[in-house]
Parts: C-alpha cells; structure tokens; sequence
DNA sequence: GGATGCGGAATTGTATACAGATCATCACGG
DNA sequence: CCGTGATGATCTGTATACAATTCCGCATCC
C-alpha cells in the first residue's frame, strides 16, 4: 500500500526533473502540499530523498531549494556519464548474450523514423535515455544503471533543450556505438560512447552557459 | 541551528555504514527514534536520505531495512568504483598543480608509518579511503567525488574485514599509483588504480562469500 | 503435519499542532 | 540615500496522535 508517499514522491521528482521549479527557489512546503494533496511530512520526506539523488538542495532551517543546473554542474554531470558509460558499454560487450543485442537492433530500427523533426523533443530525449539505459542494462551491474538513471535526472531539462538542434545525427551516433556491440569491440565501442557523450557535453554546456548568462543572473 | 536531524542522520549513516544493523534486519522505528533521543519524524527524514544513497532499503508499508551485503552487490560497487576513480585519476593527471600532488606525496610519506601491524584495521581503512578521495578530489568534479565517497560508505565494513590481510601491501600499491600521477602518466595512472580495485574487488567478494554462507544463510 | 484463518498487539503512514527560526517590512538614524 | 535594527508574519523543525496496515501466535481444518 502506501500510494501516498511514494504518489508524491513521483510528483515531486517529475517535477524536479521537468524544472518546473525556478532555478534556486526556495519551495514552500504548505503550499506544495496543498497542491499534491498531502501533508508536509510524506512531502518532507519525498524531497529528502530527492535532495539524496541531488535533485533538490536542503539548508538545515532554511528548507529545500531547486538545485540550479550551473555550466560547471553541466560538465560534471556530464563526465560521471562518461565514466559510468563507457564503463557499462565495456561490460555490455563482455556480458551481453546475442539476443539483448539483437533486441536492442530492434528498437533502433523500430523507433528510426521518429528521430525526425516532427516529433516532440521530450519524445526524442526519451528514446535516447532509452537507448543508453538498454545498453547499460547489459552491464549486468545494476547500481551503475541506477547511478546512470540518477545522472540522467539531473541533466534532462538541459537534453531538451539541447536535443533541438541535433536530432538528425543523434540516431546515426546511436548506430555507429551499437555497431561496435554488436562487433564485440570493446575499445571501438568504449570509444565512440566517450565521444558521443562529449560531444553532447559541449553542446549542453554552450547552452547552459546562454541559459545562465541570459537568465538567471538578471535574478539578483 | 537545526542540530537534531541532521545528527540523527550522521548517527544512522554511521551504524548503516558500520553494520550495526544485522543484514536485511528490519528497523523499528520506535526503538531507534528512542534510542538517539529523537522522535519518529526527523529519524524517518533521515533514513529516507538513506535509502536514496543505498545504505537502506525501504518497503512501503514495511518500513526501513538494512541494505544486507551480498557478494554480487560487493561486486557491483567495485566495479562503480572502477569506472569512477579510474575516470578521476585520469581527469587528476591532467588538472592538478603540482601543489595538489606534493600534497598527496606528504601525505603518503606522513602515514606510511601507520601501514603497519599495530595500527587498528578502522584506521587503514580510513587512511586508505583518505588517500584515494584526495585523488579524486583533484579531478576538480565534486559530483565524481561525491558519488565514490558514497559508494564507500556501502562497501566500508567488508572492507574492514578485507584489510586485515593485507596491510602492508596497500602503501606499496598507493605507492605505485600515485608515482604515475606524479609522472603525469594519464595511462599508467588509470591502468594501476584499475588493477588496484580490481585485485581488492576479487578479496572483498570472497570475503562476502564465505560471511554470507556461513552468516546469512542460517539466519532463516 | 502443514496450510489456513482469525484476533490482538505492534508498527507504520500521515495529519496536525506548536515551538523556534527565518524573512520581509518599515521606521529610524547616520 | 543607504545601512541598521526591531517587529510581526511566515515558514520550518519536531513531537505527538490516531488511523490503517502488518505481524505474530494460536486454534482450526484438511
């Protein structure tokens, strides 16, 4: 049982994830309590966990703030993913049996032709996380998916924006790194997962780094 | 202000991180909330900041539970440790001042002494645990660091028990790791911590083997 | 003997109350 | 005009209460 808490839990993470917070906002916690529909404490506990994931941040008597997405988080974020990934790909070629490979050709053709333009950007950042997660999936190692997952949250708002201009090449990127999984080349696929991941922390951070100095100094 | 629930926090992190909860122990709330003279609500905030860093587990309508060790789990961290400090040490080599090492080279001279029979096990462990976040620190990404230091919480009490046998070989190995730092050796560096965890990943989960069939299993 | 069902006790989930801290406003003084 | 300090309003921190659920022991039945 229990839906409450975990009901608010989701909620709040969504709309963590989704910044529907403004940037370092202080969040009122009655307010958003009667908005969820619950009380302060399952509330309370929902963003402490949050704030655990780094999604939220907490000033012991001050309360909980939306964590801001900085260009230096951005590049941080954004080289965990690299470590993490490149080190599950490496697995996944090690582990993988040959029909989660094949499954995984099945949805990069299956979802080809919605990597076009007039699909919504949240959609195509779905299937992308979707993508990654399969392959770190085949790692076999389950707290590297999950410390992925959470990588993921974090950086999300930024990839739709980001995701805009770059739809085109991101599926061609996607089959070049399954190619070399298939091929069970390590090295080839360790390799093109860091690039296609740094390729995307410039990117993301050049946005940000827009984002911060059109929006959020003007603030103060 | 605010002393209370984040000492109650430190207070539960400690005993999780310690183990003085029996493994996949149920914990009752009343009990604990008593014992660290606190109630229930800042001890559940607490222990819901737990769960999300995988030091408990949390079943809805169950309550909180200790994260039990099993040798797969032992596996996992060491391999998230892997990807992460192998990562870091390469992002060390090539930010770090040469302050930053001589800092570290201090250091390792500093406690070289302490690697030896009479010093307690809790000790080295921490020392050890002291010089690898050092490392990472240098990498200049406070989210990579956070996400080790983290993960050793989880894997602290095996390696309590796994340090006991091999003390004297682990200021050698840091040794050794840390002269490919110096010699700003990106590859070198990477390939020694890789082996370094590797080989203690391959103790600790032999380690976690026999404890569990031994421990674990009878408990039901 | 093992499975099943049924209270009663224990435990968790959540609302609410209240104390204490923080914040915002405004008046005052430099 | 800007900084400073007091004051009331607001918000957070924590205890407590109670409803809802789970757990446990025992009797019953197959």
């Amino acid at each position: 049982m229990s839906t409450s808490v975990d009901l608010v839990y989701e909620q709040v993470r969504q709309m963590a994830a989704n910044f529907e917070f403004k940037p370092a906002e202080r969040i009122n916690e009655s307010e958003l309590s009667k908005q969820l529909g619950a009380s302060r404490t399952p509330l309370r506990e929902a963003m402490n966990r949050l704030t655990a994931e780094g999604l939220l941040m907490f000033e012991p008597g001050r309360g909980f703030f939306c964590q801001p997405l900085t260009p230096e988080l951005v590049v941080h974020l954004y080289e965990v993913r690299e470590a993490l990934e490149t080190s599950a790909i490496r697995a996944a070629v090690e582990r993988a049996g040959d029909d989660d490979i094949a499954a995984i050709r099945q949805f990069l053709s299956d979802t080809a032709e919605r990597y076009a333009d007039g699909t919504p950007t949240k959609e195509i950042v779905r299937l992308d996380e979707e993508f990654h997660l399969m392959i770190a999936q085949l790692s076999g190692n389950p707290e590297l998916v999950n410390m992925i997952k959470l990588t993921y949250e974090r950086i999300r708002y930024v990839r739709w924006i980001a995701m805009r201009e770059r739809i085109d090449i991101t599926h061609s990127a996607h089959l070049h790194i399954f190619e070399a999984l298939e091929n069970r080349d390590a090295q080839a696929a360790e390799d093109r997962m860091r690039t296609h991941i740094k390729t995307h922390n410039a990117e993301a951070t050049e946005i940000v780094g827009k984002a911060y100095s059109n929006l959020y100094v003007p603030q103060h």
